[in-house]
DNA sequence: TAATATTGTCTCAATCTGCGACAATATTAA
DNA sequence: TTAATATTGTCGCAGATTGAGACAATATTA
């Protein structure tokens, strides 16, 4: 058992959502002294669950658990495997490849997403990185390997499953008003909605309980705040 | 490179849908001398695509090319990880474990499903297999490992799809009646639908051309034939 | 020529959706 | 104190969609 106790040709890279000024956010790391940006990911433990081993990433990544988190695509292209690239991250960080061939051997990487609150979260970069930072999706740096089309398909199953799951919701803090609501599904789906038509809609599904006011300071009435009670999700 | 060229660690299984006798039916093999039924599956070799072994995988069990396949689920918990099935069915079929110890290893199983048109193939096993025959979904005997959750995770995506693509063409002859779309329909969803509004909907997308009649020799109007026109699916 | 089983289509009511309108606030300005 | 303003909660209406039955139009058999 060579490769630190890690399952060869095996990887995982997560697209973890926040958002924050009306706008969906997702992590980006960066790695030391190579100009190279990527999704967080890492490896999976002989004697661990692919599940948690995606969960202990986001632990360091984020400080959070029990997230919301979902598996959506295994990337296993031939297209994908670049030995140099590893390469290249390994030698900026002056380690030498001897126990670390496995490394740059071919992986299959599945890719999992994930809705967080942007409130609770501490960016965390590991060993390898110098950064750990939201970006907004419409202003990501270019990502190595295929990892921008992860992040294209990770969106793409989010919308798809919006519609049929109350996903959504995972993205805002245990308080919220609809508007903020609102506006979450608006980042998601790419497209207004009418205020209106969206109330209703929500509040039919009777998956929201309403607490009092909140008072903003605006100068307007204030909004109900909701909670989310569920047992899916 | 030990392990025959092929990558530790990965596996795929497919579910293959076929539609017969008013019945979704599936292909399982039956492996030598241990009364183990499975799903078809296979391993990626090294300088190979993910689906491009499925790809070939499916092409040996079902002699056919072009066919509707999608990828919906990497399954990888330990609780799959039994090696003593895969050490049974080695012995069964007299082979030494000497090259083959990888076999033993643990492995995530990356999973597809595809729609084929039943007509079209003929089931064939592998070497270590009796037979590979297609079962209906309601008349499945135990199945090894987790494959019977594969199946029905595979099921219930196919459902999740149907709604949105319009994929239960691809289980039909280049000709259909509409009738025998509806049942398909039916049979995915397990649930009877309403005639007039199935045909109602399904020509308002479009995506239908109509032939002749065909003419079935039974005491009746003769419905037509449709055929599917599209890009996509 | 009548009977029968199915098919293609229509209608009607019920429901759902998109969209504007209006009253009800919470705050600020006068 | 009162008027002005921005937002919110909700309603109403028109149009679209859906569920379910009904009816005429066949192919074939009796």
């Amino acid at each position: 058992m060579d490769s630190k106790g890690y399952l060869k040709h095996i990887a995982y890279d997560s697209v973890i959502f926040g958002f924050s000024g009306e706008k969906l956010k997702i992590l980006i790391i960066k790695y030391h002294n190579t100009g190279l940006f990527a999704l967080p990911g890492g490896f999976v433990k002989h004697d661990e669950d692919l599940n948690d081993a995606v969960r202990r990433g986001l632990k360091e990544r984020t400080g959070l658990d029990n997230i919301y988190l979902e598996q959506f695509y295994a990337f296993g292209s031939m297209a994908r495997y670049k030995p140099e690239v590893m390469e290249a991250i390994m030698k900026a960080n002056n380690q030498t490849l001897d126990g670390y061939s496995w490394l740059l051997d071919r992986f299959i990487s599945v890719a999992y997403y994930a809705l967080i609150n942007y409130e609770d979260v501490v960016p965390t970069p590991d060993a390898l990185s110098d950064s750990c930072e939201w970006y907004a999706l419409d202003e990501l740096p270019n990502l190595m390997l295929d990892h921008s089309i992860i992040v294209t398909k990770a969106l793409q199953t989010l919308r798809d499953n919006l519609e049929r799951k109350l996903v959504g919701i995972n993205l805002l803090p245990t308080l919220f008003t609809m508007k903020e609501l609102q506006q979450v599904y608006e980042a998601i789906l790419g497209e207004k909605l009418h205020r209106g038509t969206f109330q209703r809609k929500v509040l039919s599904m009777g998956i929201l309980k309403r607490h009092e006011k909140h008072f903003s300071g605006a100068a307007n009435k204030a909004p109900f705040l909701y909670s989310f009670e569920g047992s899916l999700c």
